[in-house]
DNA sequence: CCTTGACATAAGCCATAGCTTATATTAGTC
DNA sequence: GACTAATATAAGCTATGGCTTATGTCAAGG
């Protein structure tokens, strides 16, 4: 399963959402989860072993509790990927980069003169 | 169908690193995908549906050609919600921009004295 | 205008992702 | 060590995404 197949289910982003807030013990996780779609302990946890199995989280036992921390290797991956197209929206914002690099570099330059 | 869900498909990631590259017309995406992947032509034409429905791409037609272009509204959508977690990969260069910051005021404040 | 070339749509088939219920595992508690 | 709580796994069902073949549309050329 591809990084952007285990993005394409909207309980897992939202999972990583709640992760990103944080660790959280699976069962904080079904909690939130079962109250916003509806859905089964088992079919969380299942979710949650897929971003275990592709590197998007990890989780340590703590008693009888496995807590659950969001990872960045795979975030990372799919977000390289995405930035080959970076140029469609930050384009502006590196023309200001490159306006305000100019600018600092010319004022430095009338220093030294 | 969201967003994640159309580029969880290799062919239609394929086509956007294509469409990446410049403006193309459908043939010319059939090709190179039915030579990388085997499949026909209306499955191709079907991908590409799929990215124009959802803003991942664009077609204006040149005669009896469609030519496609890469769009940015999906693409900046889907980074945006990326972003959420660029914390995770980017904390080292921020911290290194942050010292070259330092860096730089320092050197100004001593030029200064 | 009929044909050819470029592309899109239609209909149908098949594999699989994600759900369910039922059950296994493992940690703490009495 | 039986019981309960927390989580994971198993097995089976169903919906749907992506493919195929067949066909439709539409522009250009003779």
């Amino acid at each position: 399963m591809h990084a952007f197949e285990v993005l394409a289910d909207p309980v897992r982003r939202r999972i990583l959402e709640l992760l990103a807030g944080g660790e959280l013990a699976s069962g904080a996780v079904v909690e939130v989860v079962r109250a916003e779609f509806g859905i089964s302990q088992p079919a969380v946890s299942q979710h949650l072993r897929v971003l275990r199995d592709h590197g998007f989280a990890s989780a340590r036992p703590e008693g009888a509790r496995r807590i659950y921390c969001v990872e960045a290797r795979a975030l990372e991956q799919v977000n390289s990927w995405l930035q080959r197209f970076a140029h469609l929206w930050d384009q502006p914002l590196d023309a200001l980069d490159t306006e305000i690099a100019r600018g600092k570099r010319s004022r430095r330059a009338a220093k030294k003169k």
